[in-house]
DNA sequence: GACCTGCTGCGGGCTG
């Protein structure tokens, strides 16, 4: 019945595709999108239909002969952009529809040409939509003045980051120069049933967005495995069986790092080249030169005959999509049950194939939490996303690129396009004043005549290269080998003349680093180590670390498990036989050793680092290890009553200490790329709601029973 | 104990 609600031309392209029938995703989106004014969240699998779901009743509904983009689809990737314009411009084709990619590489005539005949549809990011208002604000309204639809492909990679807050407070200053609603459509992978509210806030109308959810499950396979590591090294006996595992295959593997991605690439070239085996072993991460990268996706997509392996990180969890894999590999766990349903979700895309994944683990604790995460996995559980409260941040960044845009304006105008804006809702009149005051005094704005301009410190920001992105990059260093380029890698204190990398699945030797240009020349060799990279660790979800408690205190086998690890996990479970455990959310275990306590929580890493600075406050010496969850705390066991005590009366002055913690170390702030423009206070409120989680660790600590071992 | 994402305008040099 969709179908006949479609124009003519459209219905003329679908008969030429030969398809039989429509999608469900299509099926449902279709009559939705054409009878009503809603805005639809289209949620269901990659590689099932949603791109045209939106399209087909959007281009038999829209008008495009009216002046002006009719319909503005944005995506978090410019790759996904170049995909999808074959794809968009096919469906434009006989219907003489004009489709323009507007990205940073997307070609300066092409955008020339538009901007003389604004039509159509267009193709753009979040960051080329900020530029454009900061550069050229007359082209917004030109161009976006008179829009029908906006699509959002991949809306989940927006939820609960700040990279949504931008994207959503550019939607509303869109909205603002149009005079009819735009309806949003936003096309996401399943993002978990508690989480649909976050996608709808980001249209700006939750009460008119409605979610069409197509549950479509396949069936997976899963092999957990354990080799225990001695060294920073992986272990031999681990590779050995991970080249059985793989060479006859076409094959993932995710082993969660950009330097071990590159240790796997090169020892299974290795292993390979001596039995004579295959030559496709590559490494895909984001130091490995972007047309490397496209180089190894094009052959992995193309290629029916040959089996390959690329070791990878997320670059290849998300956007493009490589039908033919057979299987993935996961080396130690997920940090999150959301990534292992991604990764999971890589292999077995072809009609009646399953998913297959083998699990290694070179750790207890990191076996442990992988079982964790299948076991959540299999419950249908991903973790709870939660969208900043007040994100000051955010707003700093939106309210110097308004000024800009506006060039210059009273402060009633800007308090009211401000407080107007869906994604500063939460924030008072009354702090934005305060916060116009101090952007005054730190001379990012200033008052000329009762008009509020950029200052200097302003303009310094505003036109810079950096500004356009609410997201942090790191300095890197251009590896060359002849005048070709590997990749972009940081100045890591192993990167020395004369020292072996490991890049792009190769071994090189440094023959020179030039700091002036950033280069590092390079020629291949023999032998070399994995690089090294600056990260900084992620946190792991409360419930997570929930589920592995219930793991070591429940009893049977898992069949998953191959017989060494589940040894692993049965010898855990003597560990933590003694205790009696109720509530897996409240119950501690502790361990009375010689002279420490051991203190395990069994919650969210957020969660953990509140309690770690509470604890320091009150004087205590206690140190955390994250992966396992347990502090150590030199403390006995009689004088625990008195440090949860101590605690709640520090935490009444929280904001007080977490200024002298900011004072002494400005590096706290450092997740936030503007947050350390804020003053001190707002810096403050931002590291509470986002770094820490300290009412969790409240209600931790309000509801804990602390478990001893029965004797 | 991590990973990923994007980018203007202008001038200089080179090619067709």
């Amino acid at each position: 019945m969709g179908y006949q609600l479609l124009s003519e031309p459209i219905r003329k392209y679908v008969r030429d595709k030969g398809w039989g029938e429509l999608r469900k995703i299509q099926a449902a989106a279709i009559p939705r999108i054409i009878n009503t004014d809603n805005n639809y969240i289209l949620a269901s699998r990659t590689a099932s239909g949603k791109t045209e779901a939106a399209f087909l009743p959007i281009l038999s509904k829209v008008d495009f002969n009216e002046r002006g983009v009719q319909v503005l689809y944005i995506s978090p990737l410019i790759a996904l952009i170049n995909d999808q314009f074959f794809r968009i411009e096919d469906l434009c084709r006989n219907l003489e529809i004009s489709v323009t990619k507007w990205h940073g590489e997307a070609k300066r005539s092409l955008k020339k040409n538009l901007l003389k005949n604004p039509n159509g549809v267009v193709l753009i990011t979040p960051e080329s939509i900020e530029a454009m208002f900061v550069n050229a604000p007359y082209n917004v309204s030109a161009l976006f003045g008179n829009l029908k639809y906006i699509v959002i492909d991949e809306i989940h990679s927006f939820l609960g980051v700040d990279r949504g807050l931008q994207l959503m407070s550019l939607l509303s200053r869109i909205q603002a120069v149009n005079k009819s609603k735009i309806t949003t459509i936003g096309l996401s992978a399943t993002i978990g049933d508690g989480n649909y509210i976050e996608a709808k806030r980001i249209t700006g109308d939750i009460e008119h967005t409605k979610v069409l959810l197509d549950r479509g499950k396949k069936e997976t396979e899963a092999t957990f495995k354990y080799f225990k590591n001695t060294s920073t090294e992986l272990p031999l006996e681990l590779l050995k069986d991970l080249y059985k595992e793989t060479y006859e295959n076409k094959v993932l593997i995710f082993p969660n790092s950009r330097g071990r991605a590159e240790e796997v690439a090169v020892k299974l070239r290795k292993i390979s080249d001596r039995v004579h085996g295959h030559k496709h072993y590559y490494s895909h991460h984001s130091s490995v030169d972007k047309e490397i990268r496209e180089n190894i996706e094009h052959f992995a997509k193309n290629n029916e005959r040959f089996n390959f392996c690329i070791s990878c990180t997320s670059t290849l969890e998300l956007g493009i999509d490589i039908g033919t894999v057979e299987k993935i590999v996961q080396i130690d766990s997920t940090h999150s049950v959301a990534s292992l349903v991604q990764r999971i979700g890589r292999s077995g895309r072809r009609e009646g194939e399953k998913s297959i994944v083998n699990l290694y683990a070179t750790d207890k604790w990191s076996l442990l939490q992988s079982l964790a995460c299948w076991n959540l996995y299999k419950s249908g559980f991903l973790e709870p996303i939660t969208t900043a409260k007040k994100p000051f941040d955010i707003l700093l960044h939106q309210l110097l690129s308004i000024v800009k845009q506006l060039s210059g304006c009273s402060r009633a105008e800007l308090i009211q396009r401000i407080a107007t804006n869906i994604t500063f809702q939460t924030i008072a009149a009354t702090e934005i004043n305060d916060l116009i005051d101090a952007f005054l005094e730190l001379d990012y704005l200033e008052d000329i005549q009762r008009e509020l301009l950029l200052g200097i410190e302003g303009e310094y920001i505003v036109n810079s290269r950096e500004f356009y992105s609410v997201f942090k990059t790191e300095v890197n260093f251009k590896v060359i080998h002849s005048g070709r380029k590997i990749g972009d890698i940081p100045l890591s204190p192993q990167v020395r003349v004369d020292e072996n990398i490991l890049l792009a699945a190769k071994i090189w030797k440094i023959k020179d680093i030039d700091f002036k240009s950033s280069k590092i020349i390079v020629i291949p060799a023999k032998d070399g180590k994995k690089p090294t990279f600056f990260g900084n660790g992620g946190g792991i979800d409360k419930r997570i670390r929930e589920e592995m408690l219930a793991i070591l205190i429940s009893e049977g086998n898992y069949a998953e498990l191959d017989e060494k690890s589940q040894l692993v996990i049965d010898n855990m479970r003597f560990d933590f036989k003694g205790f009696s455990i109720q509530d897996c959310r409240f119950d501690c275990p502790i361990f009375e050793k010689e002279d420490h306590l051991e203190l395990y929580t069994f919650t969210g890493t957020r969660i953990n680092q509140s309690l770690s600075f509470l604890f320091e406050l009150t004087g205590v010496e206690a140190s955390l290890d994250d992966r396992s969850s347990v502090f150590s705390l030199e403390l006995k066991r009689s004088e625990i009553p008195l440090l949860i005590k101590n605690v709640s009366k520090k935490y009444n002055q929280i904001n007080d200490f977490l200024k002298a913690e900011l004072e002494k170390n400005e590096s706290l702030i450092g997740f936030s790329k503007w947050g350390s423009y804020l003053p001190l206070f707002y810096q403050v409120e931002i590291i509470k709601e986002r770094h820490f989680d300290f009412d969790g660790a409240m209600e931790l600590l309000n509801n804990m029973n602390i478990i001893e071992p029965r004797l």
